[in-house]
DNA sequence: TGATATGTAAAACGATCGTTTTACATACGA
DNA sequence: TCGTATGTAAAACGATCGTTTTACATATCA
């Protein structure tokens, strides 16, 4: 279905720019050029296309870090802040917006963090060789979220600056 | 004025629970137990209030970081946390929901992201002896950020981890 | 040919939005 | 005692919210 991709990309760039609920269906209806009862058939209403924008997020992020080290990690994050841009996490500023109670959000938003947590524990291991360092893995997702939410106001640096510590960090560790 | 001071710790209770734009001008009168006519001669509308409630976040958050040593940051952060609770940066998300384009809550949000850096940067110049350091200052900036993130779905375990990587990263630094 | 699916355009739904206004009460200081 | 300030209660403002419905067009396929 190709009416389906165009309503999540025109939902996706809506809800990243200008925030949920500050996105009205009418304009969600004329970015995406479908009519509001097309619209409500294929995503259901608006927490339900909130929640299948993120899913779509989730797997295009998750597929950026398909990668072997925590260097490349944060390669993949600069990536996709030169790409994307640097408006933070779109996941953590949705539930913010919804304090946590529209259920079909809040359950994307933390299946997400729980899978983006693993897949950094499991590089990590990879990295350390022996055993998975727990208190390593936190530290590198703490640095991914923080690279994420400070380029909001200092752009692309501050992800190098986390790459930089993640290096330090994962040298002091093994 | 005892009204004022009533409104605005009302206003940033809702506000941070709930998002700004989600939050009615409705509740915030409920909340603070008084006229709307009275709430607008006080505040001036909607987005002067949030700004408002911002400024007096600003005041609050850097007095907690009137401290000497990074440690002591993330020691401010781990006391913050465990009395508000982790939502993430109140500064951050507002400027997510309003997309930057409400003036009055757009200035604010950057003056306050300036000072806070600004401040780390002092304070690690004090901790390293000699000039300033400015990439260990920007990886404190990540750091600090990443922990108050992480923290909405780590809890207290994120800033922990931001404490020990800035502990190391500030040794390696030295 | 005639049913089924899939789309648009547009009006209507009741609710809620941020804000202003009208009308009235109370306290304080000249 | 009279004006000024400061408050409440409640209605009204037009706009916009998310969602549903009505009426109609087009294409596919048995």
């Amino acid at each position: 279905m190709d009416m389906k991709r165009k309503l999540l990309s025109a939902a996706e760039r809506l809800f990243d720019r200008h925030g949920y609920t500050a996105t009205g269906m009418d304009r969600l209806t004329a970015a995406a050029g479908m009519s509001s009862r097309t619209l409500y058939k294929h995503a259901g209403g608006k927490a339900a296309l909130m929640a299948a924008v993120l899913t779509e997020r989730d797997r295009r992020l998750m597929q950026r870090l398909e990668v072997r080290s925590v260097d490349a990690v944060f390669a993949a994050l600069e990536d996709w802040v030169r790409i994307e841009g640097a408006r933070g996490c779109l996941f953590l500023r949705t539930q913010g917006e919804t304090g946590g109670d529209t259920r079909e959000v809040s359950e994307v938003v933390m299946a997400h963090k729980a899978t983006f947590r693993e897949r950094i524990a499991e590089i990590v291991a990879v990295n350390i060789g022996g055993g998975g360092d727990a208190e390593l893995a936190e530290q590198v997702v703490v640095l991914f979220e923080g690279a994420t939410a400070a380029a909001v106001y200092r752009g692309p640096e501050a992800v190098a600056a986390a790459r930089v510590a993640a290096r330090v960090l994962v040298e002091s560790a093994r």
